[in-house]
RNA sequence: UCAGAAGAUCGGAUGGCUGAAUGAGCUUUGCUCAUUAGGAAAGUCCGGGCUUUAUGGAGUGACGAAACCGGUUAACGGCCGGGCGGGGCGACCCGACGGAAAGUGCAGCAGAAAAUAAACCGCCGAUGGUUGGCUUUUAUGCCUUCACAGGUAAGGUUGAAAUGGUGUGGUAAGAGCGCACCGCGGCUCUGGUAACAGGGCUGGCAGUGUAAACCCUUUCGUUAAGCAAGAUCAAAUAGGGGCUGCAUAUGGUGUAUUCCACGCCGCAGCCCGGGUAGAUCGCUUGAACCUGUCAGUAAUGGCAGGUCUAGAUGAAUAGCCAUCCUCCCUUGCGGGAGACAGAACCCGGCUUAUAGAUCUUCUGAACCU
RNA sequence: GCGAGUGUAGCUCAGGGGUAGAGCGCAACCUUGCCAAGGUUGAAGUCGAGGGUUCGAAUCCCUUCACUCGCU
């Protein structure tokens, strides 16, 4: 099933420069081939995410916007069910994260999650997921 | 059919699942419906609106910009029409297109000389002189030599550029010195709103290039900034002001000094204003768009009817899948790709990028009828 | 959003209309038993790109690309 209003109300942004510059000094980090993130409990007890897609990635605005938008679905997809809360997420976007297969970058954010043991212990039910969107 | 020229339009289509932003409605913390990226949204090169701020008026100067003429517009360096010059067989295209006779500067190398007219090499030797010879009436004439005085700017290998060009007459040699044509200047007539074009008369020629060197003339602009403008509301902390109460125990300070007394520096509470974070507004109905009609060669303008058509703020306008379309690779199966490119207060332009497709008008060449 | 600057040899920079230069580096030779230092000589440039003005452009003008900086 996708995600549904309800289940994800409860993630959200994080907007200030302040917070970025925080979790990207002080956080755990983990690089894969579709994206990088970037992780660190916070104390308002929220799930937050936030996306960096820099000009060094792509010259091109529009490459840019569409790189964050893919990041962004795939946020909503995975982390909604995969994250722990009062945590901040920071995914920061790649050379491949425009030309790769959804899939595989759903697959990619789930292998960084779980190695940086914060993905909630329900492989099971991830599974599940996998296969339905497939 | 081939090769071109000008103008205009589009710039993937359809469906499914899951979402975001804004608005409206409702059974109001969620559901339904509607809308949601461009021709350049880009570069930020010009011109405006809007907002705040500065400013008594006028002139001169300074600085910046524009420069053929007329029109158009809110305005413009844009656009339209015309003129002139250049390119093309042509359709058509291109042009920073005022002034060098206000002044200053610069012009390497080469060359006789580089900007003001001469010197130099040359040419001539008519005229005046000189050398020699002949004649002879010893004066004159003729020939010759020199290149001295003088005449001259035709010629001088260069250079991007050399002091109007070509021809002819003329002369000792020459020269706008005279003449013809061309070019140029002045005056004037005709046509045109004008730029300008054409004609007539006249002047013998005024005189290099460079103004994208300084500059001169004319016109325009100049307070400064930009929605992160600006307006409203307004936490926490610190500080300011007012009122009330307490303390004036200790200390400091002021009232010349000492004592007393009083005020301030202190503490608590309440109130006030400024104002940061933050929030809201500014924010999308506008020199708007579409259709028709009228005026105008056109740009454009008038009138009538119709439409509401993005408003985000770590920043929505999508993510994924399927089918079709186009292109590329491949024998094929099949695989890959989808031009340039992402609004940020709003308009009018300019410039730059742009796969491919379509339409209209026109030009040239070849062939056929 | 607004504004400013830079681009020249491998590197750091001069040159602001008239033959593209300096320092360091590089190569060869001399010097030394060898190396360093020193000396002599040499090579290496579309002056970011395109167009224009000019007789002539790295230089002046326009367009464009890349990079850097400042304010908010």
């Amino acid at each position: 099933m996708h995600t549904k209003k309800s289940d994800k109300a409860h993630i959200s942004q994080i907007k200030t420069r302040a917070d970025f510059v925080k979790i990207q000094s002080k956080g755990k980090k983990w690089v894969s081939h579709g994206l990088t993130i970037q992780t660190m409990p916070n104390e308002h007890g929220l799930t937050r995410v936030g996306f960096t897609v820099t000009k060094r990635v792509d010259k091109s605005a529009v490459n840019r916007n569409r790189m964050k938008r893919r990041l962004r679905a795939v946020a909503a997809d995975v982390l909604s069910k995969g994250a722990l809360t009062g945590h901040d997420y920071i995914l920061v976007g790649r050379a491949q994260t425009l030309k790769r297969p959804y899939g595989l970058l759903c697959k990619d954010l789930r292998w960084c999650l779980r190695k940086l043991d914060l993905a909630i212990s329900a492989p099971k039910e991830l599974r599940d997921h996998a296969q339905e969107n497939a």
